[in-house]
DNA sequence: ATCTTTTTTCTATGGTTGTAGAACCATAGG
DNA sequence: CCTATGGTTCTACAACCATAGAAAAAAGAT
């Protein structure tokens, strides 16, 4: 029998190698063959693991989603209300290298997203999940007398949600006025700004 | 003499085929000759007027950046405080077809300014200057007694911004959770929030 | 009516891309 | 040691793009 291979493992790879590809020359410049390049392989070594471009680009988006889910979710264990909220948001701000590099990933997403309904509907899916925990959190924190104001809690999740994708944005094409600590700085006063004690 | 055309006109009509290819078709399918053919020229006339693809597309989007400019700056004409500042947000929110369309533009800008130092300079001068006039009319706020927060204003001023750039990904992508009425009620829950009265 | 100059069209070219498929290689069992 | 087979590389190809430049058209001035 001839060499084995994992095939699941050898796709992440591959996928871990378009990323560094797309934060590094951005999406026009993730062809083929530079992806298998970065992976160490040859152009054709791809085809049998992502048959298609459209393909590996889809793996590779949604791994992303799941993969910041799943940090987002383990921030979130032992929290409850408004501190499960700000350490949920946190997790998606762009606040070191590895989440500048997710942010420099999301954007040309976006960017095909606006064509694409099957991208466009994965990205609508992971929104709407992130957006009902943080509707969660909001009524843990509403029943535990944290919050000071009375308006909906979807208003409340969606200024939240639309806090830390436009975060996306700035901290990558504006990281002077949106450094971390200025980033963490505006999260915290819009929660305080919710928080009953001040 | 020959025939004679009004070359600051013509680029603004170019311009404007380039608005509805990038609206329609995503900025991939916005070739040369796809935006000619839209203005309703071959494809070598755009030429003369823009030499290179890329002096077409930094033309096109500083254009969209200065027309909203221009249209918040007249939202706010006699207004001032919290007033001034939520006309000028709103005119940012993708409200209507119109800005819906200056959404679908600025997500691939965005994803351009990622690898091009220059649109992400034009970007970021743009930005700047919004968040500017917000922390002025945060400032006219606060001096007449409109706001209820001592929280920096230029984090208040951030968070308006990363608002309202968040809308213009969620409003495109995920139009039913946030249809316009919706990104209105975040926009007023977030300013009711620093506002005195509640 | 003709000429001159700007504007527009048309054709060509060099380069790059995704994809396909043939040739080659490595490995585990007989 | 041999062989069958999954894995890899290499080359090729068809399509597409931006751009350049020559050719044609248009229109006012003489």
């Amino acid at each position: 029998m001839p060499k084995v291979v994992d095939h699941d493992q050898r796709r992440v790879e591959l996928v871990e190698a378009t990323w560094r590809i797309i934060a590094r020359h951005g999406i026009e410049g993730a062809t083929m063959r530079d992806i298998a390049a970065e992976a160490g392989f040859a152009n054709g070594a791809l085809k049998p693991y992502f048959p298609t471009k459209d393909d590996l680009l889809a793996f590779a988006f949604s791994h992303v989603f799941s993969q910041t889910g799943r940090r987002m979710t383990d921030a979130t264990i032992g929290r409850s209300g408004l501190g499960a909220l700000r350490a949920y948001c946190l997790e998606i701000l762009p606040l070191d290298d590895i989440r500048v590099s997710e942010a420099r990933i999301v954007i040309p997403f976006w960017q095909r997203a606006l064509t694409d309904s099957t991208k466009a509907e994965l990205h609508s899916s992971a929104m709407l999940l992130w957006r009902d925990t943080m509707c969660d959190h909001l009524r843990e924190a509403d029943t535990a007398g944290e919050l000071r104001t009375t308006l909906p809690h979807e208003d409340l999740a969606g200024l939240l949600m639309n806090l830390v994708l436009g975060a996306q944005i700035t901290a990558v094409l504006s990281p002077i006025e949106n450094s971390p600590d200025r980033l963490v700085a505006q999260l915290d006063a819009c929660i305080r700004l919710m928080a009953a004690g001040d």
